[in-house]
DNA sequence: ATATAACCTAACGTTACGTAAGGAGCAAGT
DNA sequence: ACTTGCTCCTTACGTAACGTTAGGTTATAT
């Protein structure tokens, strides 16, 4: 008999676990012919062409399910080229995200890398920061104009590392400094280190457009549509502050842009 | 009382279904406290940021089992880097078997579109052809020089397109003429388009080339790994024909390589 | 008081197998 | 004749991260 096999001389042959055999067996997926005294599985050559076009198939992504359908019409007409079709959108939108995460990935190692140690709950906003800054541009469109949203994102990954690692500063100062009173020195100085940080990164003139165009963008807004639209932003972005930090970060900046006249002349250094 | 939520008004607020936290529940990675006398759970603001940091590793492709390792440690140290590193190879991996299944897609619809309608098997043959790429290098450099095999594959996808459309149609003609004798002018003619396109696509002399560097280097090693080799290679590309096909295109090649003197002088058109 | 909404627990379904557990049939060695 | 040992069989639980009933209890609205 040429081309006949028990289980485990097709499973050794064709390098796929009885158990998977077995598996496909049950779900007639690859069914070979039975023994009807022993009950043993025989396979046949067929099963080997059968066999490799459900492994190919598999490569690409199919289920099981899906490879059934495809499988037993012996000619791929017009049909399976929309099957194609999806699958292929299918992979391109997990290529997407894994490329979103994988930029995530490599700006959070050459953070973590260069300040060491930090607290987990500013890392993780940090990080969900840049898992969604595509859902952030669309978001900020709403409000802004897109040039000067494009013009704020469009910036090479080592300004947003720099970015980045100025947030995750400032929020550890603020936790830190929460307790204190918002004219105490240090308090100046964090907000001073900031925005000049921001400044230089994006450049002064154009944050200060950008902070024009957002003011007078929501003041056309009715108020209904700005709070669902700060909810949502809440849930969506949530910050690493507390309710109280938040509050009293609030009333440190109304200080700090009191005392200085922020949007006059130079500042120093 | 602020920040106490019900899991309805949680699960709306945070976009998580309820199902969803009764599991984060069950597993003990989300706790809410529970009301002793209904048993309710009550989620506070704390639950939100917990549930945020889950959602965010989530998103980078942790498993629940390692966000819970992850997440309840206050700061992430030079231990969570190693972490990052590693799911990032992950990804990095799931990138590349995503990439080839892509340019596979690709070249089975644009070759589906040109040819229309195609059997199944031989179809099924060249996704597995693309599909393993890289593997067929690996096993060919172990019987070509490096250089030969960079230049038969490092070509355009419109050239590999071209061939394998080419393989398409021959296969599909070995099929249709596998009961003729050998001799038959048809099979000739399969033949000689054959081996023109090829020629044409990869040039004749260094066909030729890889031809006889193929010859010497099988002559050097012995039998047995020969057969080794040729074995995974037969499980691992297996060819779309039958054993009785298989036969007879060897026969008529050697046939056409005898009626014609092959690598001679020029073939006409 | 009653209807309805919101909550609870328990448990099965999903995908593609891996991993025992328990048993049958057949050969070789003692 | 008995015991190993090998290959095969079927049955069935475990995996990950929930979705989806089902059946029962509590909270709220009328």
């Amino acid at each position: 008999m040429v081309g006949r096999f028990s289980i485990g001389e097709f499973s050794k042959h064709t390098k796929v676990s009885i158990r998977t055999l077995h598996y496909y067996d049950e779900i007639s997926l690859i069914k070979p012919v039975k023994d009807v005294r022993t009950g043993h599985r025989i396979y046949s050559e067929e099963n080997i062409q059968t066999l490799h076009k459900v492994m190919t198939l598999k490569s690409l992504g199919y289920s099981l399910e899906q490879i059934k359908e495809l499988i037993y019409r012996s000619s791929m007409d017009m049909t399976i080229i929309e099957s194609l079709r999806m699958q292929k959108e299918k992979l391109e939108m997990d290529r997407e995200k894994i490329d979103t995460s994988l930029s995530t990935l490599r700006r959070t190692i050459a953070i973590l890398e260069e300040v060491g140690e930090v607290d987990s709950t500013i890392l993780m906003s940090i990080i969900a920061g840049m898992q969604t800054e595509k859902e952030q541009r669309s978001y900020a469109e709403k409000l802004v104009d897109k040039d000067i949203v494009d013009q704020y994102y469009d910036v090479s990954e080592d300004i947003k590392l720099e970015l980045e690692k100025a947030s995750l500063k400032f929020y550890e100062r603020v936790k830190q400094l929460a307790e204190k009173p918002i004219h105490h020195e240090e308090v100046h100085e964090m907000l001073h280190d900031y925005f000049s940080l921001i400044f230089k990164l994006t450049g002064k003139d154009e944050f200060q457009e950008a902070l024009a165009d957002v003011v007078s963008k929501i003041e056309d807004k009715d108020d209904d549509y700005l709070n669902e639209i700060a909810d949502e932003l809440e849930r969506t972005f949530p910050s690493p502050l507390t309710k109280e930090e938040e509050s009293w970060l609030e009333q440190a900046m109304l200080h700090y842009l009191k005392s200085i006249d922020i949007f006059s002349e130079g500042e120093e250094e």
